[in-house]
DNA sequence: AGTATCATGTAAGAGGTTACATGATTTT
DNA sequence: AAAATCATGTAACCTCTTACATGATACT
């Protein structure tokens, strides 16, 4: 049924928001205006038709809330095929390409992550993620060298803008990785702590 | 003319190289394809009918470079008018917008700025960028304590994400300014030495 | 002789932006 | 009573993406 199957990060956005709780495109019309996701369009020509078509490639499920009678809210929720689609994209590996674009994709997919995928999955997959950014930057250290004399300061400026942007996204990744090891541990011992009170001590 | 007076990033772009040099459509692809500016999309369904645009705005005049005979190679340049819309961009103020949708407009002019302003303004804007970013971070860290209690860890951790970026762009400017000031004056300290030299020590 | 690169373009399709429309409910 | 907000949507326009097309020149 999945005419085109790639989404627009719009749309995986919104399979991301709709699986973390079901939502009205209202709802999330607030999310985009109210907190720092707003870099989505919080613009009703973009939610509303995108989640009409995520809806009708089968990925959402639409209940009619019909206490106000005259247009009713449609509350969206992640149908099966949804679901794992998500979960596709929340496990795809960060690419070069996606830190070339650099639009905030890496990242939405770690927030969203938390809802649906396991902290040691999420922390490997942080791990693929440093790796790839510490390759790329490399590749970018490289334009240093390569940089026209004849340009004007700023350029080579600007370049470095760019690569101390990705030294300090290397370092978040890794006080994440040690942040989200130290939280799985965590939760390890509180579901071990439970087991035992509930079992007894063996 | 310009039906439509707002221009898009690229078209701006497009405008920034040509007006640091004249160049062909080609030639702009191969800086899109080559230089770390590669997360503008270097496809010629983009960037020949942006130029075609631009030029039909009176922004770009195009001369034809007839030593290949089949299909001759346009050559833009910046007309008047483009040279105005381009400095008036480039001087466009830093908006909480741009830093919202952090596409990389900011750098960008401050780039491609450099062909075109004096090392003065580049400071002062650069200055203005920063009280603009500053007073954004505060309003960020302000969400810090809205974070939803059930959200899980990785939306926590994804906000910081972006205040780290924040903080390390402030890091940046503060060095850029640094930098330029310097530049600034080794600039004027090289023309008071030409001019001792020229008209001899009065 | 065959492939890669130079160099320009077009066509179809899709998604986003802006602006408008609607009508009930809540606030001032 | 008026204004703002809730809540959903539509229509026109524009730009970008992907893919294809063309034909010469340079390289191997």
């Amino acid at each position: 049924m999945t005419r085109n199957s790639e989404l627009t990060t719009l749309e995986y956005a919104l399979l991301g928001l709709v699986g973390a709780a079901p939502m009205s495109g209202y709802d999330v019309h607030k999310v985009f205006a109210t907190t720092p996701l707003a870099h989505f369009s919080s613009s009703p020509g973009a939610i509303y038709p995108a989640l009409r078509r995520l809806e009708q490639r089968g990925l959402l499920t639409a209940a009619l809330d019909r206490t106000r009678e005259t247009r009713p809210r449609r509350v969206y929720s992640l149908s099966p095929a949804g679901d794992g689609a998500l979960d596709q994209w929340l496990r795809r590996p960060v690419t070069r390409e996606d830190l070339i674009r650099s639009d905030g994709t890496p990242v939405l997919r770690f927030a969203l992550a938390g809802w649906r995928l396991s902290t040691e999955e999420i922390v490997a997959s942080l791990r693929e993620w440093r790796s790839t950014l510490a390759v790329y930057l490399e590749e970018v250290r490289g334009h240093r060298t390569r940089v026209n004399p004849q340009a004007p300061f700023t350029a080579a400026l600007a370049l470095e803008y760019g690569l101390h942007g990705m030294e300090c996204e290397l370092n978040w990744l890794d006080d994440a990785i040690a942040q989200m090891t130290r939280h799985g541990r965590r939760a390890a011992a509180r579901t071990a702590q439970m087991n035992r009170t509930t079992h007894g001590r063996s």
